[in-house]
DNA sequence: AAATATATTGAACATTGTTCAATTAAATGT
DNA sequence: ACATTTAATTGAACAATGTTCAATATATTT
């Protein structure tokens, strides 16, 4: 049998991706089977090799839909103008994220390509967009300052905001602690030592 | 055929782990195939399921070794009593070994086991241990200090440094930057801020 | 209505981790 | 010295994986 109107491409590859997301929600990225997802969808396996290149080029796609949610969700933080009140409630959503969606989210740094394989830019865009977040609520501590300044301290936030939700996925943090109470203890600490440097400065 | 004093299980087991991490070095976890590690050592897959429960047994056992070797490499910093200089030092050496070690590195946090299996007590541990190395360097900020906060202020450094050089070896930073100047700048950054906190509670 | 184009299928393939009865060599007993 | 026991080692066999592609069935166009 072959359909043609059933589904347009985009409708079928929007399901194929709704699908995974399902599966590796509640299965993790090993669980992931390119004929659970076809199966799914209500198509064999023929037709998700149509839509994609590979098993590798689904998991792409379906990571880079989640670093999309992660950026909605944190992009909709409104700044108050307080970079520590600002920091927190944009470490705060990201945590939120990454705890309501852990699979999904782990699956991102999981997965990896094979030897040889570069990241396609499209995705390491959505890499990039994520770090530009923080730079903003940084930026009223550098009145005036370079934005490359502010861009590495945006940088050493968000790196270190990964590694704090990475570890707390990970389940590797002692009782009592949290993703989130390192982060207060990180945001707090941080500001304070910027603030110093530049009274040091002046 | 059966040989049996040829390798005593102990060195059957040194050489499958050697094998394996060479094979990971050089083409990462996504390439470390049961029969190629059998092969290297010039004996059957089945001998191999003789030493390793299965596969994820195996991975744990070299994943363990390259935390058992980062926890050495880090151990052997002599701390001078300076916090900011101890902490660089540390990190540095945490830095060099996960560039030198970037794949085996990878391997770490590329690895999950299969869902409804948990990590094993002795792996947990050796995560644990890791941590506690930070906290040495960080005590003098503390006279007299209560370990749980030296502690915390150990893990809010140590999930930082992790993110850093993940993100690194991920090869997600901009041209110019390097997990090295984002712990410059936190590790100087964080220190500054401890001590104006202190400032404020005399 | 015939011809063309293409979405869809599913059998087939190489490779994977895993199992286990058969085999062989060492250790032990007589 | 030989027979028996023990266990390390083998490799064929299995189910499941990602991947391919000629055959097929349905739209679309002529």
């Amino acid at each position: 049998m072959a359909r043609r109107s059933d589904h347009t491409r985009e409708e079928l590859t929007r399901m194929a991706l709704d699908a995974a997301h399902a599966i590796t929600a509640d299965e993790g990225l090993r669980g992931l089977r390119a004929r659970q997802i076809a199966r799914d969808i209500g198509y064999t396996i023929g037709t998700l090799y149509n839509l994609f290149e590979d098993f590798d080029d689904l998991i792409l796609h379906m990571n880079g839909e989640t670093l999309d949610a992660l950026y909605r969700t944190c992009s909709e933080v409104e700044l108050k103008g307080d970079p520590t009140e600002d920091l927190e409630a944009l470490a705060d959503r990201y945590l939120e994220f990454t705890r309501g969606h852990q699979q999904q989210w782990s699956a991102v740094f999981e997965h990896t390509l094979p030897r040889g394989r570069a990241v396609p830019d499209w995705y390491s865009e959505k890499v990039a967009k994520l770090m530009e977040l923080e730079a903003r609520a940084l930026a009223p501590l550098f009145p005036g300052g370079n934005p490359d300044r502010i861009a590495h301290h945006a940088r050493v936030l968000w790196t270190s905001l990964f590694g704090m939700a990475l570890v707390e996925s990970a389940e590797r943090l002692p009782e009592g602690e949290t993703a989130r109470s390192l982060v207060r203890s990180l945001i707090g600490t941080y500001v304070a030592g910027l603030k110093d440097n530049r009274k040091g400065e002046l």
